[in-house]
DNA sequence: ATCCAGGTCTACC
DNA sequence: GGTAGACATGGA
């Protein structure tokens, strides 16, 4: 295990960005999380005011992939201060500065939020990763240490087994969607190539993905930052907080903020939802 | 126990 | 284009 430098620990939040709801499977160990990027474990953890990872042959391109993932280069300071006569929006970055969206894995976005609806964190968490340890490889020693399994895997697992491991009335959507994956095995990649409205279209032609997993799995999955998923968290704080009319729809309001926010809709979007969460 | 959870689909107006 | 009711399950 080599251990390396990367960043500051007020850069990033460890427990509201690995822990805050946008993905499922960093566990928190002692002074940090382990999980799984790229089917690799890593360790992040905080010392001395500063963060630091560890991980099997740390070179430099797997510190490049951390720093990419983490969006480190993202910067939070100069996006903040374009808020700051907003007293919600401001406040919200005094309590939480340091939080950050992840750039997670494509397929594992999908099912993650596909996962997502009407449930609650700590049942998403569970259900993906009971689905890990049941299909996934292990690759390291911790107890999640697992890859996240492949479209073929979900399929030949069938649905009645993940209702057995307790996705429910999403178990079929999660099946259809492996299989429209294994059938065109372009879908994935080709959704980077989109813009806004033909993402929107074709992830919503999966059944089980409605405006607002389909906004997920572009904010987490694609890495857009022009989106704005509207959940029943996000609308209160639109609606309570910043006078957006309570008779919209979440589609509607997801409309309205995006075409305000363009380009910071996202990371509002995010700490919207933690602020209101917490 | 009873309610609620990062919604979506279907059927029908 | 808008809306009741159904949908599985587990945590609080």
């Amino acid at each position: 295990m080599i251990e390396k430098y990367l960043c500051e620990s007020k850069e990033i939040n460890l427990s509201s960005t690995l822990d805050g709801g946008q993905c499922f499977r960093w566990h928190q160990f002692e002074n940090g999380f382990n999980g799984v990027i790229n089917n690799e474990c890593y360790f992040i953890f905080e010392k001395n005011n500063c963060i630091y990872v560890s991980s099997d042959n740390l070179n430099d391109n797997k510190l490049n992939i951390l720093n990419d993932y983490l969006d480190l280069k993202f910067d939070i300071k100069k996006f903040s201060s374009n808020f700051k006569k907003n007293k919600y929006l401001s406040g919200l970055f005094n309590k939480y500065y340091g939080l950050r969206i992840l750039k997670q894995d494509q397929w594992e976005a999908m099912v993650s939020f596909i996962t997502s609806s009407v449930s609650n964190v700590s049942k998403i968490k569970k259900n993906i990763n009971d689905l890990c340890l049941n299909l996934g490889k292990k690759i390291g020693n911790n107890k999640y240490d697992f890859t996240f399994p492949e479209p073929k895997e979900i399929l030949e697992f069938g649905e009645t087994n993940l209702r057995k491991i307790g996705f429910g009335f999403r178990s079929p959507y999660i099946i259809n969607a492996s299989k429209m994956i294994i059938e065109d095995d372009n879908f994935l990649r080709s959704i980077f190539d989109l813009s806004y409205e033909e993402s929107l279209l074709k992830l919503t032609s999966i059944k089980g993905v409605g405006r607002k997993v389909a906004d997920c799995i572009m904010t987490y999955g694609y890495h857009r930052k022009d989106v704005f998923a509207v959940d029943r968290w996000v609308r209160r704080g639109l609606v309570n907080n910043l006078g957006y009319n309570e008779g919209y729809s979440n589609d509607k309001l997801s409309e309205i903020a995006r075409s305000n926010f363009g380009s910071y809709s996202s990371y509002l979007q995010q700490y919207i939802f933690y602020g209101e969460k917490s």
